[in-house]
DNA sequence: CTACAGTGCTTGTATGTACAAGCACGAGGT
DNA sequence: ACCTCGTGCTTGTACATACAAGCACTGTAG
């Protein structure tokens, strides 16, 4: 048949108006959380599409949470919806440029060290095995921003030690040589241990953000970090629906 | 032809191996940010695969952010991208129940208050005007775990005031009264007040994160609230990429 | 030299078809 | 009573094809 083509100007396409209808629905309520909603097939028998356009519509919409597909079974309206918030965390040189600031990083130290017994289990490797470890300061005009404590598994970036950090950061390097398949991430609030306030330059009673970050190559860890930032400083945002 | 189904046991679906690939190649910096890779019917030549297969693989890295693509012109690496992780920050009574654990809720206080400037600001109203507010404890197995400072727009949810919280959280309640369309988050670090450390049983020093989440309807603000948690009890994670 | 239509590329959408994989249920055997 | 296998539904993936829409370039007409 294939009979593309007759949309008007402004219309949205027919894969677009099938999510439209089905937020619509549950956002009336008519299909509550955990309802199933119809098949595939009946909903091509409904609205005389192609099943892959249903298939698209009804795909996108549970890679944005809304709905839950299982196979055999059927499609349902999730309910975690009503509370899921989603945070984007980027990479801190990008985001101090994107602000229109200077950024800068200061290697503090760079040195191989033998796996403790969290290491080991952090990074996957023996006990007492070399790791490289690196602690780079990151500056935003000049005001220390954000301590990276980084251990590295030396099998995955054999050469790290020789970089220059000021010139590229670790995660840019890293992620040059031993592109990650997986990342793992933990966000919680600490304060400072004496000397991670002094190269921050806060007080020893100031409460940080700490990110850690553990990135892996396949099943391998490629590194662990800590990121330490002062609470004052910096902050994580999100906005999520209509961009007002 | 269809050649389908040749696929052995655990070998990921075609489009899946395509992204992988692609991001391998951005992640090596073969291909960097704002070059333009190759062409959909290119790809398919290289590939030996469908065009259908490959536009999937594309059009899901441009959703995510990682590829922009122009139509007439190409499909480009997108910038920034390197280092962005998502968070999800979930519902604290579904959580909690989610670990197998006991969940209440404890009202320490509801009532009704005059909105001070920054109140107003926040929620939208006039200087002065009637704001809800309550004040609820949840609770892990009888330890607290987050303090919910909550004010409300009396507009659109008149009988909060009404509700027994300790049946149903303020959230759920709110969300089934005026369900929302847009939310703002922030996350921080911060020390807690000295009636916010005694309600939650910790010291004054103890770091704690604080969630500060707006709620819209619409373009009205249905509510604002600090999640208060201390740092030692509770974190958010995520995970990303192949699950492990 | 300039304006404009044409051409050839790109991505965007839509359809029809095919087979694989997963789940629930019931019929049949043990 | 219990186990097993088949059947019919569901979603998941893959393919071939078609046309629409957008962009850059080129050749031609003025």
């Amino acid at each position: 048949m294939s009979d593309v083509g007759e949309r008007q100007g402004g219309t949205p396409p027919h894969y677009a108006m099938v999510k439209q209808m089905i937020l619509g629905r549950i956002g009336s309520g008519e299909w509550p959380a955990r309802h199933r909603i119809p098949s595939e097939n009946e909903l091509v028998a409904a609205l005389g599409l192609s099943r892959m356009t249903i298939n698209r519509a009804l795909r996108e919409l549970a890679a944005d949470g809304v709905l839950l597909r299982i196979q055999g079974l059927g499609t349902f309206v999730a309910e975690g919806k009503s509370q899921t918030a989603v945070f984007k965390v980027r990479n801190i040189a990008d985001e101090i440029r994107e602000r229109g600031h200077a950024h800068a990083a200061q290697t503090v130290m760079k040195d191989e060290v033998k796996a403790t017994p969290e290491l080991a289990d952090e990074l996957g490797v023996e006990l007492g095995a070399p790791v490289f470890h690196s602690l780079v300061i990151h500056l935003e005009n000049d005001i220390p921003v954000q301590l990276e404590d980084r251990h590295v598994n030396p099998a995955l970036a054999p050469d790290y030690l020789a970089q220059d950090f000021s010139a590229q950061t670790p995660n840019s390097y890293l992620s040059a040589v031993a592109p990650w398949t997986t990342v793992e991430h933990t966000v919680e609030a600490v304060l400072p241990a004496p000397w991670e306030a002094r190269l921050l330059a806060i007080a020893r009673g100031d409460p940080c953000l700490l990110i850690r970050r553990r990135t892996f190559s396949g099943e391998r860890v490629v590194t662990s970090v800590r990121l330490l930032m002062p609470g004052g400083r910096s902050r994580i945002e999100s906005r999520q629906g209509a961009g007002s």
